[in-house]
DNA sequence: TTAGAATATTCCTTGACAGGAATATTCGGT
DNA sequence: ACCGAATATTCCTGTCAAGGAATATTCTAA
């Protein structure tokens, strides 16, 4: 009866949690660029960018177009309409109207005091 | 000239960047919890719950309040609403609005022959 | 103070993964 | 057919982190 798997994408988040490449996922968001333009910008080595465009790319949130030679790397909108959903169904939370804890401190205290006085 | 810092904490993103921390995370979604139950409802041994909690807790992601013997996990919303502003970045992303593969090529042309001559 | 419940911490082992260096591949131009 | 540019892949190594098991800590109650 629980629910075991997440609402998000765990590819995704795994992608976007490593310094260079959520660098290049920014440096995307003003449009497509090729490897080489991104190795450069972030100050890394060819091979490092292509591996790390590969770990992007496999979890969805890249996708690529070829140009002779070169590889045109570009976002794609499915994954961060994805995790915009996911962000939104926190918006109780977002909002702090969870602050209630004190009814739940009480919850809990009834569940253990067998009925005292009245 | 390089924005060498990502616009969102990467200590957030490495934090949800984990099955069970993940599956925390939405299960205190509807409300603040005790490692007893969280560990429960997820079917983990109480110190891996209280390893995960430690490190959402040290990524700003959670907050606890002590209750006697227990300790009552709940979300903060400044996280969220930091990942939410970030999400919100990528909405120009997120409309599709960047399909104009064939204008970049263009430009990487003009950018060649421009180059050459000098 | 002792017992027991709830939680945190430590130690260990193992697998994943990032970076470096070198090499392989693919393509256009000549 | 060759060369050089752009990109991908492989191998190696060190580091980090997750899970298991055991133990330590903290608190309440009696």
């Amino acid at each position: 009866m629980t629910a075991d798997n997440p609402g998000i994408d765990l590819t995704m988040l795994h992608a976007l949690a490593d310094p260079n490449r959520v660098l290049i996922v920014e440096l995307l968001r003003d449009g497509p660029l090729t490897v080489g333009e991104i190795a450069e910008r972030l100050g890394l080595r060819q091979p490092q960018a292509s591996k790390h465009l590969k770990v992007l790319n496999d979890s969805g949130v890249l996708e690529v177009k070829a140009d002779a030679n070169r590889r045109i790397y570009k976002l794609r909108p499915e994954p961060f309409q994805a995790l915009d959903s996911w962000v939104k169904s926190f918006r109780h939370v977002m909002e702090d109207r969870f602050d209630n804890l004190e009814g739940y401190l009480r919850e809990l205290q009834n569940k253990k005091t067998t009925t005292l006085e009245e």
